[in-house]
DNA sequence: ACCAGATATATGGATAATCATATATTTGAG
DNA sequence: CTCAAATATATGATTATCCATATATCTGGT
């Protein structure tokens, strides 16, 4: 009950949140800076869309030094979670969704908190 | 490829559009009429919402004499029909879904096609 | 002619993009 | 140790764009 269905939805009715969502799905934790360089936005851009999935409960943030890290929310509802999981996995193969994952890897410079672990 | 991750999630981003999905998901195939009983809206609104739905290749319709039936598209990816059909099920006992449920059932002089096969 | 359903147009309200600015944290000079 | 600068992120405020609703009208089938 803590999220409705109608916030899962319009959060992922919008081409970068749906990006956004799906990669820190599969990637468990994202700092906004990571995002910034995936998505190929501005940083007040992400922010701002970073903070309407955090109102609307599907992602938290923690900060560490200068970088934020969202991650999807703990409290997310089991079939929300299966919802991004079977999307990720749907459209794993096309655009621009295999490319972010690329560009991801491809990144220079990213911080670390999960490259040596 | 047909159906983009996008239209679908700018579809479901509509509390009428998502209701009105998710009782076709679980019904299988539903009239105007009865939509716009259980729904409890205009005839031109959700006449509005289901050409959109169309459009974007979400569902299917079929006229019946002075009925037209809607249901999900058959072409619909696995994975998006998997979404809804989680969705329902995560949703099922929630309001509104679980009172659109109960509408249909109590709706009075629902034009037959599925009742009596 | 009557009924179920679809569409057109206009209007109001929400949502997004942009630029500028603010806050928090770290780093380095003195 | 203190203060200024730099970096990462967030937020205000404005403008533009999109989306939903309402009313009226049209079409297609009986």
């Amino acid at each position: 009950m803590t999220v409705e269905a109608d916030s899962l939805f319009s959060a992922l009715a919008h081409p970068l949140r749906l990006r956004a969502l799906l990669l820190l799905q599969q990637e468990g934790e994202l700092c906004v800076c990571e995002l910034t360089h995936v998505l190929a936005v501005s940083q007040p851009m992400i922010s701002r869309h970073l903070a309407q999935l955090r109102q609307a409960g599907l992602v938290s943030d923690r900060r560490q030094g200068l970088w934020v890290y969202y991650r999807l929310h703990a409290a997310l509802p089991d079939w929300a979670q299966q919802v991004l999981a079977m999307t990720a996995e749907g459209v794993a193969g096309e655009s621009p969704y295999a490319d972010d994952r690329a560009a991801l890897v491809a990144m220079p410079n990213r911080p670390e908190a999960s490259c040596c672990a």
